[in-house]
DNA sequence: ACAGGATCCTGGGGGC
DNA sequence: TGCCCCCAGGATCCTG
């Protein structure tokens, strides 16, 4: 569920509550989540002192005082938020992690039990971990590599932009929109990308997260910020969850399909589907497109 | 290499 | 009210 807008919107939020305070203890419960919490990890991490938050694609990193730290991620409907130890438990709450002196913990609520949590000891140990896993953040992507990632590919954009080795933090949300802003269809191909439409691509992408962030991200269902408060980006959105509603920029209706898996939003005429190859042709790169007047 | 489906889960909504 | 089916913001694994 939450993607980079929700995470960062998660770590800003939480990150007042929690920096500089130090962990006492952590309750586990008897539930697994997709990474479990492994026991030996809540006597390693009990005494040290929360350094920093900062968020990676979809992760929640805290950074502890001896460079080891805590990995976490939200699946489709985790929850981490603050509250007083004293404050009757919700149900779904895998981990009570509880800090010292202020008679408070922070909680992690995940129903359906997509999260993960991770201790590593060292930093290292977590990049090297991630980095097979994660690509650049969608704010340092570089235009050329960005551009000749897509051209290399045979698969949709559609597919493209939920590869998180490809751009990290992008989801089913933000892909969405961020092709309807490029004008951009699905189910274009990376080969089919010219190096133009890869960069509309990309600043769109980097403008709808960056909106989205500034509206504390999207809540469809399940999803709080680390004050416990909704997004409220859902209402600008032009195209996820609006099928059948007017496209915000043309108003044709906005049409639905199944793509990998995914639910994918689309307005027919701001996002034209290329032509695919003409049997045996090859086109040339830069060929001239012609369309009928 | 890629698409598509199944999988891990729970809960909410729609239809009957 | 209840039941059944479908759907969901993620990620991974398997098959064809």
């Amino acid at each position: 569920m939450p993607e980079l807008p929700e995470v960062e919107t998660v770590v800003r939020e939480l990150r007042p509550l929690l920096t500089g305070k130090s962990i006492h203890s952590v309750v586990v419960s008897r539930f697994k989540l997709r990474h479990p919490w492994e026991k030996k990890w809540s006597s390693v991490v009990a005494g040290k002192t929360i350094r920093k938050l900062k968020r990676r694609g979809k992760w929640v990193q805290v950074f502890l005082d001896d460079d080891s730290l805590l990995a976490l991620h939200l699946g489709m409907t985790g929850q981490l938020t603050v509250h007083p130890t004293s404050d009757p438990s919700a149900d779904h709450v895998h981990l009570q992690i509880r800090l010292d002196r202020e008679g408070e913990e922070l909680r992690f609520r995940d129903p359906r039990r997509f999260g993960s949590s991770l201790y590593f000891a060292t930093e290292e140990k977590w990049y090297a971990w991630l980095d097979e896993k994660l690509g650049p953040e969608p704010f340092d992507l570089e235009p050329k590599s960005w551009s000749e990632s897509l051209r290399s590919s045979q698969r949709t954009l559609k597919a493209l932009l939920l590869d998180q080795s490809l751009v990290a933090g992008v989801g089913n949300i933000y892909a969405d929109e961020s092709l309807h802003l490029a004008r951009l269809h699905p189910e274009q191909k990376g080969k089919q990308t010219s190096p133009a439409e890869a960069e509309r691509l990309r600043e769109a992408i980097v403008q709808v997260l960056t909106k989205a962030i500034n509206g504390r991200g999207s809540t469809i269902r399940n999803y709080v910020g680390g004050s416990g408060l909704r997004g409220e980006y859902q209402e600008a959105l032009l195209v996820y969850g609006r099928k059948g509603e007017p496209c915000g920029k043309c108003s044709t209706p906005v049409e639905q399909l199944r793509l990998g898996g995914r639910s994918t939003h689309y307005c027919p005429t701001c996002q034209v589907k290329p032509q695919a190859h003409p049997s045996g042709g090859t086109s040339a790169p830069g060929r001239r497109v012609r369309r009928d007047a």
